[in-house]
DNA sequence: TGTACTAGCCTGTATATACAACTTGGCGAG
DNA sequence: CTCGCCAAGTTGTATATACAGGCTAGTACA
């Protein structure tokens, strides 16, 4: 009946992470050492590397032998996540990002955004309306809801320099995403916004993710159909690399 | 200058992926114990135990104590790729899955399909065009080609019984994936292949799978847009579950 | 002053050993 | 024949120990 006992470098993974998650640890810090682990918390060196080194694996730290183990920069994590920074992606391509911001507010949450967002009727969220641009062409229309109390400081960011996602992640580690993606027409507006003719259809992207347990942003993320897509790279964990980097053609195919 | 040897553990590894991905290995067979590979492969029982163990994380095996190490169903793998089976996905979701096979052929190889599986022009590949239905309704059109020596007993499979992603799994297990989604109005054929209306949007996923480090197949699924969505839900590693999955009602929302 | 070396800490790997818990099959008692 | 128990094999965890190799700071020496 009884649950077994959560194993010892469990028990360290949870301590380490939880102290990353709270903001003890911030990126680039650095996290005890095997030996010190070892006094700490009397385990042995083999324990303390061994939760060290899935924490590794996870993507939560980065070790460097001689110099010690390092929270690792979020942003490095993000691609586990699948989660794309639409800034970095446009400037990952080589081209200019830049982006409009038309609402930028506090709201009261109703309806489909507090269903989702798992609020009652009525609390705060704030609520940020972006049109997203790659080289001085309309890309993405973002609609996110953030939950208030999460990101207190939310309306004095400037969303110019600072994507609504970026400024998220520098707040707390995303730790679950979930994502709808699915072809439709635009509204009048949303069409105005991204700059479409009739008939040309939208990649909509519906985003929840969620921290600390519990939900705390919700985008509906709109981009022309002609002038958008979603790539996916998957490969299988712990294969060592073989096949080369020739992949991204297949963007130049199909079109 | 000189690398630095490939570790022990890593060489079991290596060593166990190789005899699954050659056959020689099959879902559910038994892999070798820790004690076994202390006694065959001179290792200590730490070494062996770390190479099992890294290998259940990354999908390859699957281990209960007190019984042994199995090699995983590849279908408890496909996950990991986001790679979907319609039929799995229709019939998980408690629906029919039916399909008519519309063509089935051998052909040459020419241009993007060629080129997007690394072939030389007019060497053989398998073509097969397929209409999906959930529970008698058109949801995806699949257009498929496969490389011919990867998979010479495929003009014999009825893929009314089972999908070629099935089918291509069985035979050996994909190691890398890599697809493109994109919102596009449907061609004149693709648009009577699901009785879609004239201005309605098509949900593109394209779609290239690797095994044994070169390129297999090449698809092409189109999916009606007010009748498809694509889901993903994504954790970091090693999180201990703590969010409900009341995750799905997203799909409610937003329609 | 500047250079080279070394001591000390760190990670990465490998081994031997130990105990707990789980599963299966076989054996013996009823 | 059947039930229950136990032995053997297996995984899961934990420790102590060892050596190799990377990194850094400080020291000794020129």
């Amino acid at each position: 009946m009884s649950a077994r006992p959560i194993p010892r470098y469990q028990q360290l993974k949870d301590m380490i992470v939880e102290r990353i998650s709270c903001g003890e640890l911030r990126p680039h810090d650095r996290v005890p050492s095997e030996n010190e682990l070892v006094q700490s918390m009397n385990v042995s060196r083999m324990t303390a590397n061994r939760a060290l080194r899935e924490l590794t694996d996870e993507g939560y730290v980065h070790r460097v032998a001689g110099r010690g183990t390092f929270v690792a920069d979020f942003r490095s994590r993000s691609h586990v996540l699948e989660v794309h920074n639409i800034a970095d992606e446009i400037t990952g391509r080589g081209h200019a990002h830049s982006c409009e911001v038309l609402r930028h507010s506090r709201q009261h949450a109703r309806g489909e955004v507090a269903k989702a967002l798992h609020l009652e009727q009525g609390v705060d969220v704030f609520h940020v309306l972006i049109v997203h641009f790659e080289n001085a062409v309309q890309i993405q229309v973002e609609d996110r809801h953030i939950v208030a109390d999460f990101a207190p400081g939310c309306l004095d960011q400037d969303f110019r320099t600072i994507t609504p996602s970026a400024y998220l992640t520098s707040i707390s580690p995303l730790q679950e995403a979930e994502q709808v993606v699915r072809a439709q027409d635009p509204n009048a507006a949303v069409r105005a916004y991204l700059q479409m003719a009739v008939g040309e259809p939208c990649l909509v992207v519906v985003r929840r993710t969620w921290s600390h347990g519990r939900p705390v942003t919700f985008a509906r993320l709109h981009h022309p159909g002609p002038r958008y897509e979603l790539t996916g790279h998957y490969t299988l964990p712990g294969t060592r690399k073989t096949t080369s980097p020739d992949v991204v053609q297949l963007e130049n195919l199909q079109r």
